[in-house]
DNA sequence: AATATATATTCAACTAAGTGCATATGTCAA
DNA sequence: TTGACATATGCACTTAGTTGAATATATATT
């Protein structure tokens, strides 16, 4: 369902073909939005029957040919009527939160390894989101608006790591603590 | 999948019925997993057949009878050795994420209401979480593990939920100062 | 007396998503 | 010259999740 918007979202930023879409949507959709290559082909199917994309066929010396898909007018005005829509704030399904919930029944210094385990994850992601922010946002206000607003969804991404860091740095204190 | 282990965490915290788990597990195990009645129910079919818990069929006086469950040894040691298994970072679907970066194509001072009315609903979230803490862990060290962990729970919930008020903060702040 | 709400469970049908495999073409390195 | 890797797309199958309704009992409200 929103698989289709963010497909228009990724598309609309700049015109790609189902193979670019599937590493990722490009590395930056891909940061809060994620699918399997048969879902974006399915879905890319499905769009262009319905003329929000229209395919180009782009024939390549050497690798097969691609299939590269714009957003029609159709689609784009579909997509600005469902990002003016009201949007429930997203669920959180945290299989670490969950295994955290049941970390009594296991021994305290696994649960603590976990925890590290995690922290580096979140470090390593962290390091990532910095990277593009220094290559790429290195001063936003003189990026086009379309940049402007990528900017703040990677501002949300390094809050989002940091904000586990933080988290898997007070548990860890607290598992001490209560030794 | 996790869905399984997700019922059985929150059993083993006390054993209850497939309705009294809909209501979002719990109020605790939900903040971090969800699934509708009908997903449960399936779910809970399934464990019973494989003997991870056993139903106890209650008679209560004026309301239909109901079965509570109870995870069983076998269910014990599988959710041990899942909390025990690797985990990978959860992903982020977040469609909210999704408008911001699209939110070139619509007018400015409607992105802008957008995330205050986001801010708000993390406004509110947080003060149930802040309500929870002062409710049931003034003192988390008083507490007895299973609760303790719990507790990390909460603070993760807390943490998340400031992290969004602040990245809101910010974003309105970036939009007022690139004008 | 009728309606709404809460408890408690289940069936059927559907859509969305994910896993695995199949099929091409071509490059590069061992 | 074989094997690994990258590009590029697609089918079939399976599992996960959603929607809508049905069934049953009891309390509270209007």
């Amino acid at each position: 369902m929103s698989l289709a918007y963010a497909l228009l979202a990724s598309l609309i930023h700049e015109p790609k073909s189902g193979y670019d879409l599937a590493k990722q949507f490009d590395g930056s959709v891909g940061f809060f939005w994620q699918a399997t290559h048969q879902q974006i082909y399915r879905e890319l199917t499905k769009l262009e029957q319905q003329n929000w994309i229209v395919a180009e066929a782009i024939a390549q010396d050497g690798r097969p040919d691609k299939k590269v898909f714009s957003v029609t007018d159709l689609g784009l005005s579909q997509l600005k009527t469902w990002v003016l829509q009201s949007t429930n704030v997203a669920l959180v399904k945290d299989e670490f939160l969950l295994k955290i919930y049941a970390g009594y029944l296991i021994p305290e210094d696994a649960i603590a390894q976990k925890i590290q385990e995690h922290r580096q994850l979140h470090q390593q992601q962290l390091e990532i989101y910095q990277a593009i922010k220094h290559n790429f946002f290195e001063c936003p206000k003189n990026c086009p608006p379309k940049a402007r607003f990528a900017y703040l969804t990677l501002r949300r991404g390094i809050n989002f790591e940091q904000g586990w860091i933080d988290w898997c740095n007070e548990a860890l204190d607290l598992l001490q603590d209560w030794n």
